[in-house]
DNA sequence: GACTAACTTTAACCAAGTATAATTTTTGTG
DNA sequence: CACAAAAATTATACTTGGTTAAAGTTAGTC
């Protein structure tokens, strides 16, 4: 039931996507109109939106997933594990399979490259890292997110996403996949570790 | 030597902002538009573009200034002192004279719902937040910032933000200014504490 | 094969922001 | 005071992301 029109439907947002991220790598996210994308993909600009709310959506699709991951991490989390310690398993998961949230390679490399070059890619994704902050908070205090859970949660993103970006910084001074790997590991170790004293000094 | 004119430029931007942020508390940020700013200055569109370079700034001009002070706090901080312990010093003074970025009362709280309330004010918000961050991060490590300055200057500003806001949140429930004002004051401290702590332990 | 619900298109629209050239206002100077 | 340069303001037209409503198309169902 619904199945050709199902396929039908992944193959056209599919398109859209790939033809959005190759003109946006050969000109830049800002140069490219949704207008020039949607005739590119021999489709309206109004399905455009239809498949996509907002222009950054068609770059930063997948970002939406590490809210998901750390949820999921923490609703895993043994007994008498501390979140951290959950959360820090997840990001030692994530980096032995390689998981492009945690690693930089040249093509992730490129990927940003993009990302960087535009304000409103930038400004999305700051957008996206507060969801995920509330939604970890929500994970971590239960049913409602107090000040405490906030921060905490606030922290452990702010670990991530720092430690990326420098990693990130350093690959592109010349660093090798590796090193950055490492550089990385020791930042966001360090994020971790305030983390969980904060966790563990809760009242 | 021109010293009229700089007086009606003061004039002008101020009555721009007046007007804005008058139609802004009537029918909230995203309902109002430029032009209808413009038409109750008596000026065109384009000398309020000339005056704030994007709609936003119109309500969060202001904003900008926690980095200047962020920023002073670390130049004045005496010999020997950590920067977090200068930085909490700046946060009580702020407290002491009671200023905006620290304490919230009716007009502030009334202020915030137009913030909170429109999604292109909360991104520049952030965006502020994080230029406050890079600023921050400079002044910690001297000349270019590393991955460690920019963790603990990204500590200090998630601490005062997550603060702040639970310190709205707990006075739209309906806490006074005082109880809101020791729950910034409590949640600050903790998250500073932290930010202390992986100071004290750089490398 | 006709019907309906889902999907797409067309077309018109709104608002932020930019670019440009013309116009007005202010200022300093002779 | 007159006048030219500099600075500020204006009108106008344009671009682009995003929305809405109505008409058209297509897949699944009876």
């Amino acid at each position: 039931m619904g199945e050709l029109r199902e396929s039908k439907k992944r193959a056209t947002r599919q398109r859209i996507s790939d033809v959005a991220t190759a003109l946006f790598y050969e000109r830049g996210f800002d140069a490219v109109t949704v207008e020039e994308i949607a005739a590119a993909a021999n489709v309206s600009k109004v399905t455009v939106f239809n498949y996509f709310a907002r222009k950054e959506d068609l770059m930063l699709d997948r970002e939406h997933e590490v809210q998901a991951l750390l949820s999921q991490a923490l609703r895993d989390k043994a007994k008498g594990q501390t979140a951290v310690a959950a959360l820090r398993a997840l990001v030692e998961q994530l980096r032995e399979q390689k998981h492009p949230f945690v690693r930089i390679d040249d093509g992730i490399a490129t990927w940003w490259r993009v990302v960087i070059a535009s304000a409103s890619l930038k400004a999305r994704l700051r957008e996206i890292g507060d969801e995920a902050v509330e939604a970890l908070a929500l994970e971590l205090a239960g049913r409602k997110a107090g000040g405490e859970a906030r921060l905490l949660a606030g922290m452990v993103v702010l670990a991530w996403r720092t430690a990326y970006a420098e990693s990130l910084r350093s690959f592109e001074r010349g660093a090798s996949t590796k090193k950055a790997d490492s550089t990385f590991a020791a930042l966001i170790e360090r994020g971790l570790a305030a983390a969980e004293a904060l966790e563990k000094s809760a009242a």
